[in-house]
DNA sequence: ATATATTTTCAATAAATTTTGAAAATTCAA
DNA sequence: TTGAATTTTCAAAATTTATTGAAAATATAT
């Protein structure tokens, strides 16, 4: 397989990978693009690249920025923004897991938090029930928070490494 | 806060939460639904209690039985079939990541490792990165993996304890 | 300051996804 | 069998989400 396919083929599975994951296709493919790129890159060459328009790639690019996965680069003599992502996969995935812990998981946490006080007689099988699903999510919820909590804060792939023999 | 607000507002939530991991709000709100039920319902019960249309709660709950989280009962002497979803939560947890790693992970990584073998000079900086990035995210992929299938084989939430003493 | 290059915004449009509902298929009791 | 109850299917409609492109805003060089 050549480079211009197997690129094309990066791009466009990304692309399909991160709907699975709440994450658009655009931005999932002009981060792709991103990734395989050695030098930063122009909106221009993000739009040819990927055969998309100019406000498109400016609003992806930005989500990209918020999430903490691609910065601007300014190019000493260069009038055009110049981007690039972030090519530590380790530290792509901590950012992507602190984002999203902080998008859903807490807020969710919070509403359960709050569900759990609801009035009504715990004998009364439905008043049961939902008691103990929520509590039961909200414990599993918790514990997740912990583990990535420490997953955000290794910084190296030490951990993952360290977990494997522990579990071995 | 009343039992049927908190149900409603559950039902809701869990739905919006669906959305952000590739799971449709339809589907999330069956789910929830029935994770709050004590006892099985029919179709008839879910479209009351969602408001939504016969094909629809079928196609869904055909998809959250796919997935095996939901489960056809049968009641002796009754003409119409139940539902009933599974209520441990960490075995809905863990059934969702075998399900995910199944027909996301693991196409993610095959399709890796054949895109790391491209023809094409290594010197060249635009192969170089290809291949550098390619097989970053396939070594992470990898070990993912690897933790993945240790936390589908612990049936019981010990593990996670287990990891918490190990990283505190 | 002015002209030019570049980026951003956002209403309109297009595309993708979800939902409906009625017809077809299936199940089951008598 | 027959017919009533129930489930399934799927084309059409509705809804949601993503994309475009041109105008407005901003930045930069001369």
């Amino acid at each position: 397989m050549k480079l211009t396919e197997a690129k094309a083929q990066f791009i466009s599975s990304w692309g399909a990978f991160g709907t699975h994951w709440g994450i658009n296709r655009t931005m999932a493919q002009i981060h792709a693009l991103l990734l395989i790129s050695p030098d930063p890159i122009t909106q221009d060459d993000i739009m040819e690249q990927l055969s998309i328009s100019r406000g498109n790639v400016n609003m992806n690019t930005r989500d990209l920025i918020d999430w903490g996965l691609v910065d601007r680069v300014l190019i000493p003599g260069e009038r055009k923004e110049f981007f690039t992502a972030e090519k530590d996969i380790w530290k792509v995935a901590t950012q992507i897991i602190k984002e999203r812990k902080k998008r859903e998981l807490d807020p969710m946490l919070k509403l359960l938090s709050q569900l759990e006080q609801i009035e009504g007689d715990k004998k009364d099988k439905d008043v049961k029930q939902f008691v103990d699903t929520i509590a039961g999510i909200r414990k599993f919820g918790g514990q997740a928070d912990k583990v990535l909590d420490v997953m955000i804060k290794a910084d190296e792939s030490w951990i993952l490494g360290s977990m494997l023999k522990f579990f071995k």
